[in-house]
DNA sequence: GACAACGAAATTGGCGACAATATTGCCGAT
DNA sequence: ATCGGCAATATTGTCGCCAATTTCGTTGTC
């Protein structure tokens, strides 16, 4: 018995987020679920429930929830169930501490290796950011955030800090989201992305790290202004 | 009822870490099998086998390996079973900048916050690693070190920085100790132990990140010197 | 002798059923 | 009317079984 063969040749991965079987395309349609807002934090998710919505069986459900619940999208507790997590503004806080240091390398790694016709890309995302400002196209700005940032993780080559910055990202997009739609708020963060795309665009890795802090310890300040309450939900 | 031989083995677990459920304990043993070098890197890992092993079910098994893997600690491949992951050097090299910027984080806080007792418990620390260094207890001293960092990370109050590099740490546990036993290492990473609780110990953040970031940059130069070959695995 | 096709063994994937536990609703006593 | 105990329900936890897939050994053919 026993198969203790080792030094099988696989190739490195990146510990991405590609789905595995029928049981990970499942945790995919509640993770889509959670963040897309159709399951409001703190509401249940039962087994029997998700496993006929979603037309497969019980333990295709379980597992997912498994999975998500390691990702930090949903709560378990002992026989009494799942529900979706609700992170709580302090922990909001916690996680853009965490993006600031870790987006930080990130910038200081892609202003190391980008080519000209990537920070040209960028430069481009810059542009258009900047012409949504100006019409006021408050989700199309949003997404071009998204798309600003998730394109600087890539760049950097850093996979390690890519996968911990896209569970982050999951679990907090519900404040990401509130904090976008706050008036005026596009007019404080633009001028900061702008920079960030000019020091990497001129290599300059320590400027690209200041500037990446500095855009997000002003997410991290404009978070506490909007809910001053303290720890409430969202 | 067949030999239905339920309940047959729990309960000789009463670890410590909250675990859920009978599977928890299944993934804490098996995540012990991992770190303590018992299950080596690329070894499969069949169901049936550790069910046996461990006296439980195959599907506490299932669940088990399925948490792991999303702790990044074993690899499966759809059919084929799972088995350890192996980090690559590389991937070490790229966690050890992901501490970097994340147990610098940590010790800026900590120093933030710290009262007396709790320095001058770091600072017990620090006279122990320098007399365990002075009498060539290697092994002693890793586990001081591993100490060192937790209690940090503890008095950061940075739960989600902490949660994020206790994954790390697990799966880069044999790259830190394979460099620990090497000559001369200990001289070297002493002082720098020293420096960041000195720097939290006088509440100044700045030096405390600075140090904790000077600390792990020399642990990053210290890796790429002992395998200079690349990407091997260990 | 090498190679391809075939078949048997090993292993994982998924499903239904049953047991254990928590929650809810109900009833009676104070 | 309220509180505590008790039964009914809802939900999760666990197990064994069978199908699907891969792997490995065998055999036949060129």
């Amino acid at each position: 018995m026993v198969a203790t063969n080792r030094g099988g040749s696989r190739s490195q991965h990146t510990a991405g987020s590609r789905e595995r079987g029928a049981g990970g395309s499942v945790a995919a349609a509640i993770r889509e679920g959670i963040t897309s807002g159709e399951f409001a934090p703190e509401q249940r998710l039962v087994e029997a429930d998700l496993s006929a919505r979603f037309g497969t069986s019980r333990s295709a459900v379980r597992s997912a929830l498994l999975q998500l619940t390691e990702e930090g999208l949903v709560e378990r507790e002992q026989n009494r169930g799942a529900r979706v997590r609700a992170v709580s503004l302090d922990e909001a806080v916690e996680i853009c501490e965490v993006r600031m240091m870790l987006e930080g390398l990130c910038a200081a790694k892609a202003a190391e290796r980008v080519d000209d016709a990537q920070s040209a890309e960028l430069r481009e995302i810059g542009d258009r950011m900047q012409r949504l400002v100006g019409e006021g196209d408050v989700l199309g700005y949003s997404e071009a955030n998204q798309l600003l940032h998730r394109r600087i993780r890539e760049l950097s080559g850093q996979h390690t800090a890519g996968a911990v910055l896209e569970r982050l990202r999951a679990q907090s997009v519900r404040h990401q989201f509130r904090l976008s739609l706050q008036p005026g708020r596009p007019g404080v963060s633009l001028p900061e992305h702008l920079a960030i795309i000019d020091a990497i665009g001129s290599h300059d890795c320590e400027a690209a790290e200041r500037a990446m802090r500095t855009h997000l310890g002003s997410v991290i300040g404009a978070l506490k202004e909007v809910t001053p309450g303290g720890g409430l939900r969202v």
